[in-house]
DNA sequence: TTAAATGCAAAAGGTTTGCTACTGC
DNA sequence: GCAGTAGCAAACCTTTTGCATTTAA
């Protein structure tokens, strides 16, 4: 009942420009990328092709706040820091907590199958930012 | 600076539902539970009211997958489950991880003051109707 | 009295979808 | 050849906002 993907031209450079990228950006930006290489391409289209992606388990969708999705190329769980000024998201070279998911699962009558950590605060860059605008 | 809040009727009731329930609804959900009480209430109003008492610690926003987002009537931090079914949010009654947000601080040069851990997978209602659907 | 909040409706912003043409496999 | 996909634009859905009016303190 699995559905054929294909690995059209579109759907190629999508892919490679979220694996290349340290970041996880949104689906915005990575049209704009892609863009610069097919000329043509639309939003839609990458929309559907990041759908596509995530639920075949290559990549991951992180929603953060309430506003847009952004996109990670690893699709193994892995945490996450999002910073409350600028918005960027960044991965955290944290292990993965092991056994989170069995202790929740005894609480209650829910079946547990996942788990997602994310840190919020303030990113270097913006910290940088500040201290820099301190000293007018 | 800060802005005087007041305690109108419909953000009175508004709170009073939030805090009155255990699942964690959705503007709308709170929406038509509230015009049961102010019939002429405005959507506008809830979301208006919702984003105050959010803004003042009162409550908490929790936004999963990319559609609509939950309140929780307690602000302080704790976990949650969500139902990739139903889509239903609950509380988990975990103990905070502590020192994970000092653990994290160490690995790269971002200053992290917030942490936010969620579990998914199939909720207790859920897993019943399942059973029951079994036995046709 | 008066700044804050309401109701209404329109707008915004992100994402999805219908349709026809095109293209991987 | 044909099912899956692209491009385009319209639709969708949740949330926000402008404005005239009402209301809490």
């Amino acid at each position: 009942m699995e559905r054929i993907q294909r690995m059209t031209r579109q759907k190629k450079i999508i892919l490679d420009i979220l694996r290349s990228v340290k970041t996880h950006p949104t689906a915005e930006w990575i049209y704009q990328e892609a863009r610069q290489q097919i000329p043509g391409l639309s939003l839609g289209t990458v929309y559907r092709n990041l759908n596509l992606l995530r639920d075949n388990g290559e990549i991951m969708e992180l929603n953060y706040g309430s506003s847009q999705s952004h996109f990670d190329g690893t699709a193994a769980n892995h945490y996450h820091f999002q910073c409350r000024e600028c918005g960027g998201v960044y991965d955290l070279d944290l292990p993965l907590i092991k056994n989170i998911e069995t202790k929740a699962s005894g609480i209650n009558g829910h079946q547990i199958d996942g788990h997602r950590l994310e840190f919020y605060g303030i990113c270097e860059a913006c910290l940088d930012r500040r201290r820099f605008e301190e000293n007018d």
